[in-house]
DNA sequence: TAGATTGTTAATCGATTAACAATC
DNA sequence: TAGATTGTTAATCGATTAACAATC
């Protein structure tokens, strides 16, 4: 069952994907775990192990078909399968990734976004929707994923709010923690946390 | 000795600051260990591990001082000591952080961007300037952190710049890993894999 | 004093890595 | 056949959690 693959092999499935993806064209047509752990500085078994939760297309002595991994790998994150989302907040943040176009090729469609305002907005092709209207578009689109890109002290309620309009999956990049109901994923981009592991090498490097 | 603190550890101690700073202002002046991980849903025993390696105000029967706590983890974080950064990239993910206000609370200051252009230009009172000049740049203001929002395919060349030009620690938001001499720290924050764990909790939840 | 709470030592759990058998 | 490589079972390692002694 794919529901055992734990978390950090999920994350490191993109790391694969977009390696083996990266090669030249003229690069040999099979490609062993060995290889890809040394590109990445990872351990070669990790590699193995990772790979055969998603793929079949190992063989002993040649590696595995680059061609075919591609599609396993693409085909298990669901690129190929695109997933609508919207954005609440529509700050200098919420623009950025309104904006980006690379969420596509992952499998990410960012339909609009919502804030406050009164009357919908147009923003770079997209529409910024308000806040009110929320539950209704989620609803009609029947919108899985939401985005919270709201400023910390709103992002509880703004939570609540997804989930009461249907939405399974919140990628949180307010700085709180967000209590939700059993059975919703809150996938939080800390930069907080991140920044913490810059400041301390910098401080720790200094000590030396 | 403060080095021993795991990449775990760290992670977390912002949230507890983050926390413990929203706190309603007529809460009471000490909080406990249980109290912080009961609203961020963690391990009471992590909670208090966690903050035995930066504080010393935990009294038994008493909790922690909510002030003196807060200065500790702040100090400790660095939040107090402001670390000067640059942007590689001034797409829209690289100007929606040269735009952000809120770094400069975690102690990160982002001085300017750098981008394929032949004249500095201005954007939003910060400047980005050529290329070209990454080095002088980096050399002259000493900098230690560089932020990487360039495309995934030249992400290794500017990181490669960004070391040789006195950096320490880069921050990399491009889909790429990237290979560094000793001593210098990545810290990635890759959206493809938080995607991957988004996506994988959607298609779980459609399986039952 | 008794109870709440800290901080630490020991046990558990899960992820990583090593060893190895199977095989193209 | 021999060597390279996969996939799996066992050992190791580190982080989390449980148990408990110390104390305001």
């Amino acid at each position: 069952m794919s529901s055992n693959i734990s978390k950090q092999t999920l994350q490191r499935l993109p790391l694969y994907l977009s390696y083996i993806k990266a090669l030249p064209a003229d690069a040999p047509k099979n490609i062993s775990a060995t290889m890809i752990a040394e590109a990445l500085q990872l351990n070669d078994v990790q590699v193995r192990k990772d790979l055969a939760s998603v793929s079949s297309s190992g063989k002993p002595k040649v590696g595995y078909s680059v061609k075919d991994l591609i599609a396993e790998l693409e085909s298990f994150l669901g690129y190929d399968n695109v997933d609508d989302a919207i954005i609440v907040g529509a700050g200098s943040l919420g623009k950025a990734l309104l904006n980006y176009g690379g969420f596509k090729e992952y499998g990410l469609n960012i339909l609009a976004a919502f804030d406050l305002c009164s009357e919908p907005e147009e923003f770079q092709g997209k529409t910024v929707f308000p806040i009110e209207q929320l539950e209704t578009v989620c609803r009609r689109m029947n919108i899985r994923i939401g985005i919270i890109t709201v400023p910390a002290s709103n992002a509880q309620e703004i939570c609540d709010n997804l989930v009461k309009s249907g939405v399974r999956a919140i990628w949180n990049f307010a700085p709180v923690h967000l209590v939700v109901p059993e059975g919703i994923l809150v996938q939080n981009e800390n930069m907080a946390s991140s920044l913490a592991l810059l400041s301390n090498h910098l401080r720790e490097e200094l000590k030396r």
